[in-house]
DNA sequence: CGTGTCTTTGACGATTGTCAATGTACGTGG
DNA sequence: CCACGTACATTGACAATCGTCAAAGACACG
């Protein structure tokens, strides 16, 4: 957050006191189960976490990637029941805090309720970007959008990350995200390789044309052109 | 909101304070278009809506439709310039505020600022399900699933329906809101009808099974199980 | 009555899924 | 160090779902 707006002192330290219980997170470890209770939200300190549902026929959506900074679990929050279960990609760490702690935010940092209402909306229209990809887009162009999106979520907490990156997840996992079988998504891996546009050797991609790879995605990227001078006052 | 939580007497007046600009909105009219400013919110006071983005080959998706009590434009509100387009699929009358009168909720009614973040978070499952619809569900199921939901949804704000409604949509907006072409939807339509589980005449659809449908459907309804006890006081 | 939009239907084709087999890398235990 | 097992990637043949194209019917509206 403090990237886009400065933060008062007493906004800072009330962020601070919010990610005062870290918990470890082992690779592949479920932090919340769908239809279990899981009232508490996290925030996300290092490593990757996605959230997916399961079908009745055993099949899985991947809903969404989490990375540092992202705030998970409030679908959980407002129900009783989570309705989607989130699981650690990698070793990572969160931070835990509860309803209580984020009713007291909203009553003492309207700024901050703000903002967290912005990154929601961030959320959601990055939902139905995909949303868009799953309904109306090509198979070739869901995994390039998936290459790319990856690729520019990590860069945005590490800023080494340039052209290359380990993806860390199976065809498996790239297919539960794109709507995709694991054996199409080894197709359309092939032909992006072959175009020209990815290479790809020991689980690390390098995106090798940039342009056309997000002209094959449809691809937006929806962290440009937030405007926030409306906000309310700091406290 | 009302229906969920005791509003109090300078929280009803707050929220009336922002349904003093109503707007009509004739059918087929545009409210607000895909990368046009457009900075205002919205509350839907009568008709049906919906969002929609249009990918560079011309083709559509509809993302969410809109019925009475939804607030909408908020993503148009965050970005400078909207990220989708709203459309009236009936005439309709919207209640239009800006951004300051957001700003000052905010800073006022703390609870109310946390309801909106609910019914943001009600939205967010909504479209996960979507997702998870488009991703991983036949074409019937997709289709069984918008029929359910339309007759859920138009039931929340008119109690008088039941099993009956005037659905609305034409087979191709059927088609961009599922990710399916119109001649597949009437395909669907019909199987969905010879199978028992629904019938039509002139536009209105009757849900015939409602069990079986949403076994097709894969249905879940998430309006239920919302838990609101942590919300801040009122003020 | 004519025009345009929407629905319906059939034939055909393309994309994507399914099944099955093989290859490869990696970790674990002997 | 080697053998083995497991998970993951790759490939090909075939099948199913869904899209495309085209034509005709239904319906509303001026």
């Amino acid at each position: 957050m403090a990237a886009r707006v400065d933060l008062s002192g007493t906004e800072v330290s009330a962020l601070a006191r919010l990610e005062d219980r870290p918990r470890e997170v082992r690779r592949g470890a479920v932090l919340q189960r769908e239809n279990e209770r899981g009232n508490d939200l996290y925030v996300v300190r290092r490593g990757v976490l996605m959230s997916y549902v399961l079908l009745d026929d055993g099949s899985r959506q991947i809903l969404r990637f989490h990375f540092r900074g992202d705030m998970i679990g409030m679908p959980g929050m407002i129900y009783g029941r989570s309705p989607e279960t989130i699981a650690a990609l990698s070793d990572a760490e969160v931070c835990q805090f509860d309803r209580a702690a984020l009713s007291r935010l909203f009553e003492d940092h309207p700024r901050l309720a703000a903002l967290i209402l912005v990154l929601n909306q961030v959320e959601r229209v990055a939902l139905t970007d995909r949303l868009a990809a799953l309904g109306r887009t090509s198979a070739k162009a869901r995994v390039a959008a998936l290459m790319l999106d990856m690729r520019n979520r990590m860069r945005a907490g590490d800023p080494s990350v340039v052209d290359t990156y380990t993806l860390g997840l199976t065809q498996e996992e790239i297919g539960d995200a794109t709507g995709l079988t694991a054996v199409h998504v080894n197709r359309m891996l092939r032909q992006l390789e072959e175009d020209g546009l990815i290479a790809r050797e020991g689980g690390r991609v390098t995106i090798r044309d940039e342009r056309a790879l997000a002209r094959a995605a449809n691809y937006v990227d929806r962290f440009e052109g937030l405007e926030l001078g409306w906000l309310p006052a700091a406290r």
